[in-house]
DNA sequence: TACATTTTGTTATATCATAACGTTTAATGC
DNA sequence: GCATTAAACGTTATGATATAACAAAATGTA
């Protein structure tokens, strides 16, 4: 829920990731296959979102580098399967930090070390709500993308 | 503040969003030249927001097709400006309805007509500020778009 | 095994956006 | 007014993001 530390043990959020996601795919009859989890395990080298010909950049190349719609295709089931998010604001994807649950999700990106964080943040769903509620309008989705500076970036005091 | 009712005079948002623009750029110095005042118009034909390349396809075409880059120089200028707006979720961009003053705006996105309305909800402005805040994070800017129904394409209860 | 369904591989193409550079137009100082 | 400078525009090329369509392979199921 808060900001990625700068030098946290990011092994721990990979091998969770990874866990959780297999749980999950095993839970609820998703196909986690290879290119879908390699895929997932590129979101999860970092917090940092990547586009998605990064992460053709970065899958093995097994002589032969796989077309653009492989990768768009396992972030579509990622997507789908409530393991990744989509950052609009970036053309950019990253791992969902919090698969248990379907989840309106809120998003921290850092201008500066291009960060992002997670956060699922009742009053911002329900502002949402109500100023669409004010308006007559009824809610399928929200996407509430935040852009400033990380904790980690913000010069000490 | 209120979602644009479907058969409004259309003609009022219009002129009005025009004027406001001459407005604006003669108190600020801009420069709002001939083809960026098209695109401005083009912009305003409906609340609808449209792609670069739609807005392209409306400019008269006086012989020859402008290359793509006259349109999105115009609109960099407009959000520049603060006399437009981009829809980050739909690459597209829409007319700001209030270029009075600087402000967040966010806005709502019907899923079936395609219509758009900007609001300017302190509320949501306010819980994205405290949720920062609470990671220590700096806010710059935010996207906040809404989909989903609006109240004239919601069935009349 | 046979069949239906899902996933993958592959080619092609659509869609969205900017770099770079030369020319034209408009603002500024004299 | 006229030279100088800055801003805007035209144009070509290219980069970045995303999807359509169809055949082949893998998987689930009877």
């Amino acid at each position: 829920m808060s900001f990625p530390a700068p030098r946290h043990n990011h092994r721990h959020c990979i091998q969770k990731a990874m866990n959780t996601a297999e749980e999950k795919s095993k839970a609820c009859g998703l196909r986690l296959t290879e290119i879908r989890r390699r895929v997932l395990e590129i979101l999860w080298q970092s917090h940092i979102p990547l586009g998605a010909y990064e992460i053709l950049d970065l899958l093995p190349d097994d002589g032969r580098r796989p077309a653009p719609m492989v990768v768009y295709r396992a972030l579509d089931f990622l997507m789908e399967a409530g393991l990744a998010h989509k950052l609009s604001s970036r053309n950019a994807f990253i791992g969902c930090s919090d698969p248990s649950h379907d989840h309106e999700a809120q998003f921290l990106i850092c201008d500066e070390c291009g960060t992002a964080a997670e956060v699922e943040a009742k009053p911002i769903a329900k502002a949402v709500e109500a100023t669409a509620a004010s308006a007559g309008f009824q809610v399928h989705q929200h996407v509430v993308e935040i852009s400033g500076i990380c904790p980690n970036c913000l010069p000490q005091t």
